[in-house]
DNA sequence: CCCGGCAGGTGACATCTGTCACCCCTGCGC
DNA sequence: GCGCAGGGGTGACAGATGTCACCTGCCGGG
């Protein structure tokens, strides 16, 4: 018997999710979590085979999840599920030691597949997800542009940014201005845009 | 027996709604789709007592297709389950016609309920969205910020966005101007965020 | 026929942005 | 000690943006 624990925050899908995997004879669901905290206390107590996460979820992301039971030299193998098919968000998950990486957008009778194979210590990603993210560039940008970046998403002006991030607001300027270069945009707005698509933000 | 069709763009969430309404022994699935003109179809084709659908599919949104079937007078009544808690959405649902609004942020539970009750003839609205909309302000948005706003959120310049509507760059500045001081934003990015977030773009 | 309202436009002005060349530190390898 | 890379900063300039007052043409109602 599998067990699993499913870490996601929409009630809804959660439960569905739940029922799905009810139906596989070999997997049982042993808990569920609405965040990520409350995902890293029930795989710390119930030590399940499998954590099948989200990845945006309140309080903790479902990589940054799997980067704490991967400090924590947990047994529990993470399995990510989730709506963002960007190439960073790849990148990073597996930095973080996650073992499977599946989209929403993909058959559902894929997933008891896959969490099988996650359980018996195998690794899989979804297929064009993977195809898409071996040609995709890398992440061309400093920690300091992608702050300035994210701030600059939501509208606040140079000087402001300068404020959070203790720049001078030339200087913002100046680091605006090389990451649009790099990301190929004219302005700030579309280079905001391109990062967040890639998942580099 | 309810008789339902699921439309929702996710293969996987779209699988789990299923299973998940599977459990319920007076509701059959009978039709499921992946965009909104399959939706179409399979509703004439199974004239279903329900469509649960989702918001946003390729081709034609859930708001979209319940409008179609209104002017054909279909009998199946349309039940929307969507992530996005925003007023405009709700607002413009209920003017398509539909018969009840869920969050997939609420428990799974609800869900079975809300279609035998709109099945049932009756209406339904997520009890939290409902309080949130009543109190929300209504869209101050005219035709043309609309328009305006959407080509500004992704990087467009004031002369651009005036080529794509055909207007002088100064008027679309106006524009811009004026769906800034409505909505109490101070930039042009500050001001689709603002329309956004509310479901007015 | 006249008037008011409304969509669209213009011009002027202050700011903000984007681009670029160049400066000042500090740390580090040699 | 020298050189130099890298983070941060400055100044200047062109062009884009935001704000406002005011103009035009058109339409629908008195």
């Amino acid at each position: 018997m599998i067990r699993v624990v499913i870490a996601e925050d929409q009630g809804m899908v959660l439960g569905a999710l739940a029922s799905l995997l009810g139906l596989e004879p070999d997997i049982e669901v042993v808990g569920r979590a609405p965040d990520g905290p409350a995902a890293l206390d029930l795989v710390a107590s119930l030590r399940p085979d499998v954590l099948l996460s989200d990845i945006e979820m309140p309080g903790m992301t479902g990589i940054e999840v799997a980067a704490r039971l991967g400090e924590a030299r947990s047994a529990t193998r993470v399995l990510i599920v989730t709506t963002f098919g960007r190439a960073g968000y790849l990148r990073r998950a597996i930095d973080a030691g996650v073992r499977g990486y599946l989209l929403k957008d993909s058959p559902a009778e894929r997933l008891a597949d896959a969490i099988r194979q996650v359980a018996a210590g195998g690794r899989l990603i979804d297929p064009d997800l993977a195809a898409t993210a071996a040609f995709a560039p890398p992440d061309p940008l400093t920690d300091r542009e992608r702050a300035v970046l994210r701030l600059a998403q939501d509208g606040r002006s140079n000087k402001e940014i300068g404020r959070a991030l203790d720049l001078s607001p030339g200087t913002v300027r100046n680091y605006l201005s090389e990451a649009a270069a790099k990301l190929g945009a004219s302005n700030r707005i579309e280079a905001s845009r391109i990062a967040r698509d890639n998942g580099w933000l």
